[in-house]
DNA sequence: TATTTTGTAGCTGCTCGAGCTAAAATGAAC
DNA sequence: GTTCATTTTAGCTCGAGCAGCTACAAAATA
């Protein structure tokens, strides 16, 4: 009967193992034991829950509370209050549809970048200087395209007016999309609109760079299919408004 | 066209919920942000994380190390060091597979109590004194068989010798598994045996409690259906033992 | 050897949960 | 209706762990 240690260690094994599984899932060590001891009852008040989790009574209306927000468990309206856990195959179930979701849209993310394998795909960049860097570089790599709408295209057009002009030289066609009254190219398709906030620019149809205002930052990809996605988007969204 | 900041929002929501659903299972913020990123570029080395990211370089290596013996990525020996992730469905996989053993056992508590529906089944107490008491209400409540095995009953005994009396006066059947040289009771059987450390007693086969050593602390139960199921792992372990 | 790039160590400060104390709200007892 | 016990709220301190740095060591390149 030397196994008789293994018995008491087997059920707080157990009870451990729930509880540090549960903590992985985003609960708290209270809010783990707590929503252990009411499964443990199927109902139960706060005292209850406190000494059969060994926790101070006090906070553990503050983890009850809080799972009940999260869904864990449910409340009478009563005095004094009773508590029900929700079933556990419920909240799992739960908890697969929220790792659905984000594993999802991870990989519809890995899956486009995967298709050609292509590595240093997507860039995010931080700090105007570079961002116009970074839109310096597209202009001059454009071969046949070029489709900017930003808001402030005077700026962007002194900072890059030389290498614009060029482009033009050499056969690029440049469409511009931006405010009434910005100073603009000549020999550019131009179209005027108000309500432009971001900086959008794709190039050759195969590279993209999305600029909040400001151009503090961007994101930019020379990922075709990526970059096709976003064109997509983009017409889609010309099309509504 | 005043539809541009929805787009760059799009994405930069999209971002952000993925980093949030990310941190409830279990990354920290820089763990979370350094996965996506990778994720996005398919292969990088840290540095270009921190950009895509927009960490501090120095804290990336950290994410990177324990995201990789967190199973998220894989790590290259060559210098600079380059990463791959792990592929976002095999890592939803695992995680499944953990809410699946985690939920499992939290059911299956929860199945074994709501068959009769009955609520408050599962005690635990804390203290010496308070675990005494439970045993004495246990002693007499018993109407037919106590079964206790603890390797210290000589105190349990100076403490409940009234109460073990009269329950063998009035009919039951006591059986006692003790230490050797450990003082016992008349008229109850006895099994002597070596290597006890914890408390465990079973009483009308309807009742069950497991202390640990110096009776510090107990689980205790009057689910019939959870009594008989310690009864069988008891019985089991006997067996081997 | 000098210089840049890559990786390590370790600090500060902040957030948040654990663990309390005090006191308010509610209901029961007299 | 006042007193008492129980339940619930509010808010405090403390410590762990993470964000965000600096300084420096190690490796590669020139």
């Amino acid at each position: 009967m030397n196994t008789d240690k293994t018995m008491i260690e087997h059920l707080t094994e157990e009870y451990e193992l729930i509880t540090e599984g549960l903590k992985q899932f985003g609960l708290t060590e209270y809010q783990a034991k707590s929503y252990i001891a009411l499964v443990a009852h199927g109902v139960a008040d706060a005292e209850t829950i406190a000494s059969t989790a060994n926790l101070p009574r006090t906070s553990v209306y503050k983890s009850l509370d809080s799972l009940h927000e999260m869904g864990y468990i449910a409340v009478s309206k009563g005095w004094p209050r009773i508590y029900r856990p929700a079933e556990p195959l419920e909240v799992k179930g739960r908890l697969i549809r929220q790792l659905e979701e984000v594993f999802g849209r991870l990989n519809i993310i890995y899956q486009v970048l995967s298709e050609k394998g292509e590595p240093q795909v997507i860039y995010t960049i931080h700090g105007s200087e570079k961002v116009l860097g970074k839109i310096r570089e597209m202009v001059r790599k454009t071969q046949e395209e070029f489709v900017i709408s930003t808001p402030e295209f005077t700026h962007i057009l002194n900072q890059l007016e030389h290498d614009l002009q060029s482009a033009l030289m050499r056969g690029v066609e440049i469409t511009i999309i931006t405010a009434p009254g910005e100073k603009v190219l000549e020999h550019a398709s131009v179209e005027r609109r108000d309500g432009l906030i971001a900086t959008d620019i794709i190039s050759d149809k195969k590279r993209a760079l999305l600029a909040s205002p400001g151009l503090e930052a961007c994101g930019y990809t020379n990922n075709p299919s990526l970059a096709s996605h976003l064109i997509n988007f983009m017409v889609y969204l010309m099309r509504e408004g």
